[in-house]
DNA sequence: CTGAAAGCGCTTACAG
DNA sequence: CTGAAAGCGCTTACAG
């Protein structure tokens, strides 16, 4: 047979190579290394320094045979398009998919489990391939494919933000988007704005329902009027511009716009710079998801961070509970205003 | 013991069953699924048949473990700097890189691989953890811990951009970094540019050193002089303001900008304009590699796409390679130029 | 506290 | 062309 091929220097060190050069059967070597059964110290110490030693690392192929698991979850980012097809580019935040990766990879290895990407296209075949224990799903869209391929497959899910279409499952994490809304539009009021107007996206997720929702709550609380308008993902710099002419124009001039997409929020800034308003001088600014761009503008957008690192960080422990059978539940996560020029007036 | 825990409605179809199914024997129904070994036509159509009606998928655990192979390929992006440390953010292109995952997570699997996802941080911590055949490293920087640490385990790898330390290393695939300047470089001289000058970037990586040199080259041989400016990765607006500003302010004052990296671009062209000159109109401006940012500013910034797709296509194909034991390769994939309105002055 | 043995699901010499 | 058997490395009842 073939040496295990994962280690291309050294053949593989064996459990069994750990219990002759310490002197004990397997069966303690297993016992000594996972915590399980019942061990004289002395011999453990034994065992750990031989394991130690021999440099062993245990074959997870083998463990996992053994054990019915695959100690594997799955990640699936959303999908740009395909070059050269007409396909919308769901790749909204493209900064914050990244950290979510990375963070999510380094959450699950701390767990004991890898972190499998799977292609975001063909569900089935990515559905057929290697075996994992459980999936996030980043970003569902309504009826998500994605999620449809991983019920199929038996394959228990948490999402990223919630899926529009099945709003009564409870395994999701996501921003408090309407508390970040909050958030934002009292900043606003605070740094002397008196007409917000929000600029949303005609995409059908979950994320842009619940901001909306926030905004005309908020609104009516405060006894204002609810300022819409809304861009377009396939047409984003033309749709973005003319939303905003369409507010400026207006017959009361808003006097803040709160663009609630990551994307939208430069382009934004951009269309109401060349109508010939100042920022923040005639019109205060903020986005609802921060990224590099926002950061980068001229000047620097006010935006809610939404902590991806803590977003990715607790999709992996809610997967690990569903898998362990715990009840359900979700988790809003709070937002961090950074607040930067685009909103204060007086600075 | 427990069954497969990795498909939780239905426990897995072992091929013992597809064999009393078909009525064969393991080692029938093994070689009838694979391929290998001779199996009458007939027997072989039974067999088919009953792993189909059974809806049986192969155990990759124990393939694994008597192969000797984990078939998993690991895939390690840039990290971000963690939150609140000082950290260089070396996170240059996001959406590059979830192109990137994305896309090298279909190649992993139509080759029946899986694609891990190891966290960029902690490389010890990412090594000690499940096994895998190779790695994919994505813009190495000079004495890359995350290689090191790769090497150290005896994990074959294959960088996407040259580790600038170590540029003897056949296995890489980076863009055409030296055929993309001088595409650049050409269509600006076409567009009528008589002086253009590089805003290059403080970074120690082998993308900036190629284009620095290809600009170099380019110049000397057009009879030009090499007019090259700096900015700073860690004081992104502000350094870039200042280069721009020297190069404007200079006596010679340029009339073309290539801004080699990918998150300059943007705000080059905002500092450009904030001098009060028009783009393209008195300067023409085109970046080295494509972002959505690029796509959204105002103009629109003419770039080079360095196709993240073909790149991840290409790496995962090489990685393949050489586990397989092919000789050492590498693979420069030009880019292609997306024109857009920030070099185009009659239009 | 310790160990011999069974068995997870698969592939592959080997014998027929 | 077909099948019985060994064995990949591990974990865990079970017996001592």
């Amino acid at each position: 047979l073939p040496r295990q091929g994962h280690r291309s220097d050294a053949a593989s060190v064996t459990i069994r190579q750990v219990a002759a050069r310490a002197g004990v059967s397997v069966t303690t070597v297993s016992h000594a290394l996972s915590g399980r059964g019942r061990v004289d110290p002395n011999t453990k110490t034994r065992v750990l320094a031989a394991a130690k030693a021999l440099g062993y690392r245990p074959n997870r192929s083998a463990q996992n045979l053994r054990l019915g698991r695959a100690r594997t979850l799955a990640l699936l980012l959303p999908a740009a398009a395909d070059r050269g097809t007409g396909d919308t580019n769901l790749l909204l935040a493209a900064d914050f998919y990244v950290t979510v990766a990375n963070v999510a990879a380094r959450a699950a290895f701390s767990q004991d489990h890898a972190l499998m990407l799977l292609p975001p296209w063909e569900p089935r075949l990515s559905v057929d391939a290697p075996p994992v224990d459980g999936a996030v799903v980043v970003d569902p869209v309504r009826a998500d494919p994605r999620l449809r391929a991983l019920d199929e497959a038996g394959i228990p899910t948490v999402t990223i933000e919630r899926d529009p279409s099945r709003l009564d499952d409870p395994w999701w994490v996501a921003p408090d988007n309407r508390g970040n809304t909050v958030i934002a539009l009292n900043h606003l009021a605070d740094a002397g704005a008196t007409r917000i107007a929000l600029l949303s996206v005609d995409v059908d997720a979950g994320w842009a329902i619940e901001n909306e929702e926030a905004f005309t709550a908020w609104c009516s609380e405060h006894d204002k009027p609810p300022i819409v308008a809304r861009a377009s993902l396939e047409n984003l710099v033309e749709s973005t511009e003319q939303a905003v002419r369409q507010l400026v124009d207006a017959p009361a001039r808003p006097d803040a716009i709160f663009a609630i997409a990551e994307l939208f929020g430069p382009p934004a800034l951009t269309a109401v710079q060349a109508i010939g308003l100042d920022v923040p001088g005639d019109m205060l600014m903020a986005s609802g998801h921060d990224s590099r761009a926002a950061q980068l503008s001229r000047p620097p957008l006010t935006a809610i961070d939404a902590r991806p690192d803590a977003q990715a960080n607790a999709a992996i422990e809610l997967l690990l509970a569903r898998l362990a059978g715990e009840p359900p539940a979700h988790h809003a996560i709070p937002g961090q205003l950074r607040v930067r020029r685009s909103s204060q007036r007086f600075s």
